[in-house]
Order: C-alpha cells, then sequence, then structure tokens
DNA sequence: ACCATAATCAAACAGACGTTTGAATGAAGC
DNA sequence: GCTTCATTCAAACGTCTGTTTGATTATGGT
C-alpha cells in the first residue's frame, strides 16, 4: 500500500500550490493537509522538486492522450478541419478534466501558473511534455492556414496558449465577469474561447507566404 | 540625497525580480546588487511588500497615462476608430517602454508575471492601478463593437490581457520564434499583437446583442 | 562650533524552510 | 516463531528568511 499517503500527499500539493504557489508552499503546509509525516514527502518523492514534477505528470500524461487523439480523429476524417474544430481538440479535454471536479479545476489552473511562475527545472520538464502536442497541432494549422509564414503561425500559437493560460491560472483583472459564471459556464468559456482564437489564428498574415514548390 | 540608494535599491529588486519571481528573491540578494545595506529596504520602503509595490509604482503611473492619452487622442479625432488604433494605443506604450533598455524590458516582464504570480496584496494593488485605464478602454471598444454584449466584451478584454500578460512575461513555451527576435522585433510584435488581437476582438458575437433604445 | 536629522552599518533576532537521521511500527515470507 | 522490508514518526540538522536594534557616520542648519 506504497500508493494510499502518495496520492494524498500529491492532492494536497495540487491543492495548495494551485492556490498559492510553487515557493509560498511549504511541505509542511503540504504533509499538514495530507495528515501525512513531513517526512514522507522526502521519502515518497525525493525532493520538493520531483513532487512538483510527480503532481504534473500524474495528470499530463492523459490530457496529452487526449488532445492528440482527438487531433488525429480530425485529421483521419477525410473532409477539410476547420480551425474551430482543431480549437477544440486542444481546448476542450482541459475544460472537461475542469467538469470532472475541483481537483481538475485545481489542475488546469496550476497549469496555467507553472508557464509563467515556477521554477527553471520545471518550466523545462514541462516543455517537454508539450512539445509533442504543440508539435503536432502546429502541423495541422500550418496545413488549414497555408498562407500563413511559420514564423507567424508559431506566434500566434504563442497567444493562444497566453490566452488558455491566463485563463486557466484565474487571474482575475478587474472587470472580469463573474456573472457569467454562475452556471454551465465551461461550455460558454469554451465557446468564447474558440470564437476569439479562431478569429484571431485566421487573421490574414502580415506578411504573405512565399509558394515553396508550384 | 535619499534618492540615490532608493533608486538602486528599485532597479535592484525589478531586476531580480523580473528573473526570478518575487517569493525567489530574497532582500539579501537586493541589497548585495544595490551594493547596500540589508537593512536599508526596511528603512526606506518599510517591509518587502511595500518594495514591490514601490517597483511598480514607480513606473506604472507613466505608463497608465501615456495609455490613457493616446486613447483620448483617438476618440477626439472625430473620426471613427478602428479597433487597431485602440489596441495600438493600450500596447504601444508599453513596448515603448521595452525599447527604452533593460530596465523597460524587465519591467513589462514583471508587469506579466504579477497578474498570475504574486501575492493577493500585490494584485489587489495592481487591480486598482488597473481599474480606470481598463474601465476607458472599455468603453470605447464597447462603441465601436457595439454587437457585443458586455459580458462577451470583458471576456475578449479579458484574453488580450492574457495574450499581454503571458508574452510580456516571457514565456516561451517550445516553438517560440527566436529567429525572428533577432533585429527590430518589437515592431513586428507589435503589429503580429495586434493582427491578432483585433481579428479575436472583432469576432461575430456568440450571442447578438439585444438593441437597448433603438 | 554645535546640534539635529538622515542615512548607513554590523550584528543579531526569531521563525520558517527543505532535508536528514535513527528509532518505531507494520505487514508479508518462510 | 523470527526475519525482512517498506513505511511512518518525532526530532533535529544547518541554512536562509524578513525584520529589528543600537551604534556609527555623514549632512545641513543656525
Amino acid at each position: 500500500m506504497e500508493t494510499d499517503t502518495q496520492q494524498r500527499l500529491l492532492d494536497a500539493a495540487e491543492a495548495l500550490f494551485a492556490e498559492q504557489g510553487f515557493a509560498e508552499t511549504s511541505l509542511r503546509a503540504i504533509t499538514a493537509r495530507a495528515q501525512a509525516n513531513l517526512a514522507a514527502i522526502n521519502y515518497h518523492f525525493g525532493s520538493k522538486d520531483a513532487l512538483v514534477r510527480a503532481v504534473f505528470s500524474r495528470r499530463l500524461r492523459r490530457l496529452s492522450e487526449e488532445r492528440l487523439s482527438r487531433l488525429a480523429a480530425l485529421n483521419a476524417g477525410g473532409q477539410p478541419v476547420a480551425v474551430e474544430a482543431v480549437l477544440d481538440a486542444f481546448i476542450e479535454p482541459s475544460l472537461r478534466l475542469r467538469r470532472e471536479g475541483p481537483h481538475g479545476e485545481r489542475f488546469t489552473r496550476l497549469l496555467g501558473r507553472a508557464q509563467i511562475e515556477g521554477s527553471e527545472s520545471l518550466r523545462e520538464f514541462l516543455r517537454d511534455c508539450y512539445a509533442p502536442v504543440l508539435e503536432q497541432f502546429q502541423r495541422t494549422l500550418g496545413r488549414i492556414l497555408p498562407r500563413l509564414r511559420p514564423e507567424e503561425l508559431r506566434w500566434r500559437l504563442h497567444f493562444t496558449l497566453g490566452v488558455l493560460s491566463f485563463t486557466y491560472a484565474g487571474a482575475r483583472l478587474p472587470p472580469v465577469p463573474f456573472a457569467v459564471r454562475v452556471a454551465g459556464d465551461e461550455e460558454w468559456l469554451l465557446r468564447q474561447l474558440i470564437q476569439f482564437l479562431a478569429a484571431g489564428l485566421r487573421a490574414p498574415p502580415l506578411m504573405e507566404r512565399v509558394e515553396t514548390a508550384v
């Protein structure tokens, strides 16, 4: 029965990291919440840094797989692929994770935070996790937006990730619409995101792509 | 001559906060870089939290004033206002700050970070600084995008700020275009941002605005 | 010259931090 | 029964944290 304490530690860490940040959360706070001994973290994970990575590893693999499988399903469909569908394939799995319960919301919150906050090693770790997924999405988007040069497409992908990180992180700037969040807001948010991002991605390029081959 | 040490402390803090984050930067590291005594921070600013706020106060006022004055100039122009022009009025001052030198780049980096990272009190402080500016921009955008309901407009403003925060924070996801940054990148970035965001803001509303008073 | 005020300084404060240790506990194998 | 191994535990480790103190130095006013 190694797993029980480990799970409780991961749950507690996930919650506290999402609420307070990584540096601001102490091992003592985590073990207290998990009702475990202070030494348990170093025993099970080795260090605080390793615990942070474990928190992400636990859920990130499934998320990436879902995103990739949904993208693959799109590409296998034969018909032309819409930008909205690609965005949906990327965003919906994470929003579904959110809908699973408080832990999902915490995790996506954490995911947003980690892109900006977080140590260099953590960002490196996440970069390696994200890389294959983003590469696939970039490839598909490049195909259905042939006028965009690679640099422009990458910038727009960067902007897209910025919107998602910022929104997931729950950064509440002044006029954030609380009223909207009353009920069924995940669905509404998904459509708002797709509407906004699809238009941004589809904007005419600043610099027309030079035709390569033919 | 109280100001000399204070300026050096603010410079050092700004640089270190931007590089490492708030919690990760110790007063000792700041005073060492500023070549000042450890006690200088508590003497001149009172506490670490107050120092953080002072770092923002120093540059935020001018930035907000420039944004507002550029927006006012637009609105006073008589002609219809384009979404691109509004975005330019918001973004260009911050990019110009970046162009001023390393301190400008550090500060905008910091600005992006603070929205996600940062204590509750700091976010509150920043919210109060931003509120009047965002309110004005929201008003103008609401006027030139009359089909958007207030909730949708606020979400899209939220997304816009997300893109800016993420980009300024310098979050480097896997495929960030380094090649583009070789020269004159600020200009290019500005146009990329406006192109992307203007399209997103102008996207057709999900829910058509009900006509209020003819 | 003197005083008053401001600024700097070395030193110490109490507390929190991540990590380590060595003993105590538990359950499975034989 | 005994042994073995993984887990838990209280306690301490040394280090770093933000803040405070009291003495010391510099500055400007009269």
